[in-house]
DNA sequence: CCTTCATACGTAGCAACGCTACTTGTCAGC
DNA sequence: GCTGACAAGTAGCGTTGCTACGTATGAAGG
């Protein structure tokens, strides 16, 4: 999978997998890598930036523990992030309908509003 | 539609526009506003640039001609571009499946390799 | 005649975003 | 003692689309 093609949509899968139950970074990359069938295997200098931009964003918040001598910070999402991730949501899939119009063989020439 | 969720997939939606036929600029600025009911209503400060690096990628070829005394760059797909464009739409089929499975409510929770 | 709008092309500079490469540290296994 | 999985992080870079300009013609309206 192209690398620079999830632009813009990484915030979204982030919240996506915070939906399910809070998690720490390290558990984050290996739940992308999981679900989707290893697809997404995105390296820590991308999720822990973007995490800690979604907390700036307050859409996430962290709190640290201790879990076998290794230092875990629990990303949680907030009621902001969870608003945030319905929009996000609705955003693609408004986008990948204007794009699939384009790139998929089976799209209508235009759908009227 | 956010607009910088475009990121990294607007050459594959100028091959598939000009796939149907050789455009001018202008012209390609509008069949993307027509064809994605209005959704995509791009500048051309983004187009122009983005014509000219896939016309240097060897994906498109120019020539000018004067209609009604405006001049016009037509551009046309090569053959280059044509094969661009399906790996492009192949990019975009495992591109969007692998995000509609964190972003689309129906979406199973991972498809077997 | 003059202004405005649609047509038509273009560039310069900016901001956003993810990636590469690197650093630090613990624990398990050989 | 060393390597590899686990766990967190930063600095700097490159790509990419956007904003804001600038130039020019033809048509329409006053």
């Amino acid at each position: 999978m192209k690398a620079q093609a999830l632009h813009g949509h990484l915030d979204a899968l982030l919240l996506a997998v915070l939906e399910q139950g809070e998690l720490h970074g390290y558990a984050v990359i290996e739940a992308l890598r999981a679900r989707s069938a290893g697809q997404l295997d995105l390296p820590t200098g991308t999720i822990y930036p973007a995490l800690r931009r979604l907390e700036r964003a307050g859409h996430v918040a962290s709190s640290w523990s201790t879990v076998n001598g290794r230092e875990r910070r629990t990303y949680r999402l907030t009621d902001s992030g969870r608003a945030s991730l319905a929009g996000e949501r609705a955003g693609w899939r408004e986008f990948s309908a204007t794009v699939g119009r384009f790139l998929d063989p089976a799209g209508p020439p235009a759908t009227p509003a």
